[in-house]
DNA sequence: TCGTTACATTGACGAATGTCAATGCGATGA
DNA sequence: TCATCGCATTGACATTCGTCAATGTAACGA
């Protein structure tokens, strides 16, 4: 086993450094990361989070004392036009955190609290 | 106390409906939205989980044996160039999830539990 | 003092994002 | 039918974001 790494990134000469020397910045740190797909698929659901627009509209459909709400009361408290909520909306409902339901003219929303309950899995 | 309502949006005529007939969409849910500070506040920490590069590098991290990392362990594993890693870390240490200290010429990463303990509960 | 190292900052670029006006489209009711 | 409704989609725009090469800046050692 090597005992020797070098660093990475250096604009002159690398010089070898031991891993096991105290001084060494390169400790055997023994970490691990999410894998990429992984990571992929959570930063897309954070990102569904990532915009105060969202978080007001999800907010609402949370606290909606009928469990539902009608996309024609989001428009007026979130102080967007109707194009630009249809668009947040899409973007929570295709990250599974809300349900969209047609049901003849109006388009009703649910939470789905079984989507956010995985999100605080994941901040352990 | 009025118990009508218009439509706030319309390509011709808007309509007052009763909003408690039970055909109008514009029933009183009674529904609260996050005020606008507040929000603006979480969807920065959010965004910082929005990307998944830097959920590796938090979780990298996270799962520190030595409960620290130090910033040099960061490059090569995330596939990033230097600047890179340096730009997502500092937006992870903006967002308060880690901490940075400075020893020597080496910089150390440390994960700050309260601060994902504070976004789990949000999304309570 | 001088050279090197570890990391941050700057600047530039393409890609992604938030926004709204205009328009499309299915459902409704006359 | 046909006009109107609620909502989605499109297209265009400005802003933000992720990225890296180049460079700045402390800290160390000789």
């Amino acid at each position: 086993m090597d005992l020797f790494d070098v660093c990475r990134y250096s604009r002159s000469m690398s010089k070898r450094v031991a891993v096991l020397d105290p001084i060494a910045c390169c400790t055997p740190v023994r970490a691990e990361m999410l894998d990429e797909k992984t990571a992929e698929t959570l930063a897309r659901s954070f990102g569904a989070l990532s915009d105060p627009i969202r978080l007001r509209l999800l907010s609402f459909v949370a606290s909606a004392n009928a469990d539902e709400v009608c996309a024609c009361d989001l428009i007026e408290p979130s102080g967007r036009s109707q194009p630009t909520v249809s668009h947040h909306m899409k973007i929570l409902v295709d990250a599974g955190l809300v349900t969209r339901e047609k049901r003849g003219l109006w388009v009703w929303y649910r939470l789905v609290p079984q989507r956010l309950d995985a999100l605080r899995a994941v901040l352990r």
